[in-house]
DNA sequence: CAGCCTCCTGTAATCGATTACATCAGCGGC
DNA sequence: GCCGCTGATGTAATCGATTACAGGAGGCTG
């Protein structure tokens, strides 16, 4: 038993031909009952698992997808293709997973050689000519770019960055900082036009620190915050991680956090809400989103009809924790000069 | 251009047959030169690109890894999933992720099916006879089963346990209490020999609270603490996760970290020097545990040769922030009671 | 010039499954 | 008894690449 188990081997176990082993194994109703449970106990015999090369090849579909993020180390995506995986395994799909920033050549090279039947795509940067080259349903989760003219699915982030300076002014505060997310992502503009808005519906005058995502970037922009004069007393970052690294080095500083600035985050990560303080913030369903996009894919893909177009946004939540509180201004600024 | 460019394509746009354009594409210096240039123009005229399946059935392997953990939505495994795929797609090889405990049969049909060379395993929990009989190089990494008789790599756990506590006990605690993750785990055991060994050693008696890796059990372990009369100074927990857990909890209760009690955890996540306090812990390389156990796997492959045996242990690494500080327990007990 | 070797390229078998088409048994109706 | 139909199964072509083997051109040696 060295060698891998064919079709043949199991056809010759149950004294049938190849053909009807095949038929058992894919659509057992057409084949006869007595026949049906020789060729299965062949099967079990033998230890048979169907060679996945050989069925892609014939029938020309791989029954895999591939999910291509900008950064898998990024905490963010884990369950996301957690919900991915499990929808595919349930759908009888394998999953692959590639950093869709590998470069254009190995990235083309990934997606044209038939190993998927469609693709989960994370990533709003990449060039749009090569996407739109591609010739397998495509689903964008999360980030978007309207050149690919993609269907998609994220949640609503202008709303949610409203919902977030609302909350804020709400509680008294008039003076609010966007941390924004790096420049050229699409997430960072959306959520900072929101800001923006949400801020002239108010009647209040945006102030933007161009950050990043990262803790470092939070880290950075407390710093600048805590140069200005006459300090914001609320924070809105474009990121939970950008959150985190803002208020350790606001501690850092002396400054404490809802006292002295209160801070918004986004996403809700797995953590946010036992950071100390635990982290008022927007909360991203991750896994829904993973599962909801995996599953308009796979539909998609056993019932071979488009994708359709169009973006489906869910609406934001606001998590309140407890880095937000009522503005304090006035007492502070008595103390601060 | 509507059906997919086949190798017949570009052999007939080139003039030539199609074994040559297989030897151009895998062997370039074995066709003429003049010959090489005309198929590589063809190629990219044509747009060709490989089909995968035809390939890997020809040559009767898949060209991917597959890399099984037993909770993808577990943060801990980004890097090391990020590591493995960057080090894989270097060599041309394809990333299959599939969740461990997705059922036996399941487990065995995407193993078996044949949609990959070799397998980096996350799961030191399945069952052993059927691990044993798969027929593809396989790598465990982080946890490992003796019982599966494969090669492995990780960090010296129990050397990790020992490090803490002498670290500890260097700062004057004498009263420490592991919190240790779940009973069936192997990490667990390791490391909680390793604690009894080093407490043993330094003539301590040792104290565990038979926790888990979770954020929830690190919380439920500081109320057990807190009930604790003659309250331990120190604790070392299975896991960041636990420790935040249990460092958050302390907070809630009233209690503060380092001032009442030292807290040591397990993993350095990302997060873990940005928390308040930034954690004390041991370090774990993600990133190079997931690059070197996919850089053996894929020399292997690539070499033909077997995968070797034993494991290979990374010495343990312990990252000292703001989380311990020296024993204070003759202070602490006057104001106790 | 014969003989042989090297270098390059073409022909065709092959990987293991799927499936269109052919075949055959059994049955019912006229 | 003949025809046609249905349902079950076998035969063999097919998917698209790789590669063993064959063959031809050109050069070198004796």
């Amino acid at each position: 038993m060295s060698t891998r188990v064919r079709i043949a081997d199991v056809a010759a176990a149950a004294g049938v031909s190849t053909a009807t082993v095949s038929r058992t194994l894919s659509s057992p109703g057409i084949v006869g009952e007595e026949t049906r449970a020789r060729v299965m106990a062949a099967v079990a015999a033998t230890g048979y698992r169907i060679n996945a090369a050989a069925r892609d090849l014939r029938r020309q579909q791989p029954r895999a997808i591939l999910v291509l993020a900008p950064n898998l180390a990024n905490t963010f995506f884990n369950r996301i293709i957690a919900a991915i995986q499990d929808v595919a395994g349930q759908a009888g799909l394998a999953v692959q997973i590639s950093d869709s920033r590998a470069g254009t050549d190995m990235l083309e090279t990934i997606v044209q050689c038939g190993r998927a039947d469609g693709i989960v795509l994370l990533d709003g940067a990449l060039r749009p000519e090569m996407v739109r080259n591609w010739k397998l349903p495509v689903i964008q989760l999360c980030e978007w770019n309207d050149d690919y003219a993609l269907p998609g699915l994220q949640i609503d982030n202008a709303a949610a960055a409203r919902v977030a300076v609302n909350h804020l002014a709400d509680l008294g505060h008039t003076r609010i900082l966007h941390v924004a997310g790096p420049s050229e992502n699409v997430l960072s503009h959306a959520r900072r036009a929101g800001f923006e808005d949400a801020m002239a519906a108010r009647g209040l005058s945006p102030e933007i620190h161009q950050g990043g995502f990262t803790i470092e970037a939070g880290a950075a922009a407390a710093h600048a915050w805590a140069n200005i004069a006459d300090r914001p007393t609320a924070v809105f970052t474009a990121s939970d991680e950008c959150a985190f690294g803002f208020i350790s080095e606001c501690y850092r500083l002396g400054f404490k956090v809802p006292r002295d600035v209160s801070v918004i985050g986004f996403d809700d990560v797995d953590f946010a809400g036992h950071f100390l303080p635990p982290l008022t913030t927007i909360h991203q369903p991750r896994a829904r989103l993973g599962r909801q996009a995996a599953e308009r894919l796979v539909s998609a893909l056993q019932s071979d009809t488009p994708l359709g177009a169009g973006y489906d946004q869910i609406p934001p939540h606001l998590v309140i924790r407890s880095s937000t509180s009522a503005c304090s201004a006035s007492k502070r600024r008595e103390t601060d000069r």
